[in-house]
DNA sequence: ACAAAAATGAGAACGTGTTCCAATTCCGAT
DNA sequence: ATCGGAATTGGAACACGTTCTCATTTTTGT
């Protein structure tokens, strides 16, 4: 079993670090499911053990808290987001347009599950010091997403002045986010919030 | 007891308001001194209510959760900044001055409570849809007291514009508050992701 | 002053996130 | 094949937000 490897994927360390991280993966997809299903709530963490078929201390090995599941799949679904538009990115002519184009497209992934996404958003919310770490990176992620909208297709290194530009549409992003998951707004208003935004910073 | 006021209260509808006022007061003031001391996680309802006099159930007939007291005790608090701005305009010259200025004092009380402000910001990043209310209201003063300082001193209302601006500054202040009590940076980054907002969309 | 109604007090009880532990299983190396 | 250590399991136990009950007090209307 040490030298014979079955397994295709040659870059995996052993059967450990495999197994390993097929439950962690088990993990995340039944916290996304749970979450699909009834929002943060019906993220329960025995529920999502059962469902990972995973014992419960299993999952607090993975994944030290409730908070920390939800941002590492925050963290993921914003990753894969960056992924695809690296490979799509924006063909707009202006940079607002295309910062416009990205973010809409980008809510109406979010709108599709908006339990998932206000398990997510409240989440991110609520972060403590012990997960900075996670909300640093998806806020870095969303800000990565952002300043490469602003001048796709050409992918030179962003300015001072469109960094800061980036940040700040993250943040409108963040708390109308936080708005549409809390009810005060609805789920149009993130986008309007964004273009607006985006017109004053960019137009 | 009926004809009989004691009380030189006159606005008081009877004895009923005035205790229920007087209790009410006494859990707010008990939530904020749990809070100053060892912030969200010190607000014990328990505690609240030991420390305010008052028996468990009675905290839960005037607050419907631990968030809504925590939300009502930070609208309170926008409240009273936004009655002191009332009284005490910012004097600087120009739109983007008098945005920095306020927001850097109020910026300036909120770090001298570090606990309180996590605990408040924690609160208002995790609310629900019950309390979408006091969400939208403190939102409303927050936007408000920005749109004072743009044209202050003069009092003429708002432009679509200047509201639209405001509320940017808003959504970009929250963020950076929840970034700030996250512990994903320091408190000076509040006040400098304001001054570059500021000076980007009213320079 | 008295009766009905509302508010409060005191505390038990429940749900869920989190921690902890003993027993067991699995992996890697000899 | 087997051993030592790590990982996992199953479940008990704990903490705190929340709900509920019932007795007691306070307020109101007559």
């Amino acid at each position: 079993m040490i030298t014979a490897e079955p397994d295709p994927e040659p870059a995996a360390e052993g059967a450990l670090a495999r197994s390993q991280a097929a439950r962690r993966r088990r993990v995340l997809d039944a916290t996304l499911q749970l979450a699909a299903e009834g929002g943060f709530d019906a993220v329960q963490m025995r529920d999502v053990a059962a469902a990972a078929d995973v014992a419960l201390g299993t999952v607090y090995r993975y994944f030290a808290s409730k908070e920390r599941l939800l941002l590492e799949a925050m963290a993921e679904q914003q990753a894969d987001l960056r992924a695809y538009l690296d490979v799509h990115p924006p063909r707009e002519a202006t940079p607002a347009a295309r910062v416009v184009s990205v973010l809409r497209g980008a809510n109406r992934s979010l709108r599709e599950f908006p339990d998932v996404t206000a398990a997510m958003v409240r989440s991110f919310g609520t972060a403590q010091i012990e997960n900075a770490d996670i909300v640093r990176r998806v806020t870095e992620i969303m800000t990565a997403i952002i300043t490469s909208a602003i001048h796709a297709p050409e992918r030179r290194a962003a300015t001072e002045r469109e960094v800061r530009i980036a940040r700040i549409l993250m943040q409108v992003w963040l708390s109308s986010l936080n708005g549409w998951v809390c009810g005060v707004d609805g789920p149009d208003r993130v986008d309007d919030d964004l273009a607006a935004a985006a017109e004053l910073l960019l137009g």
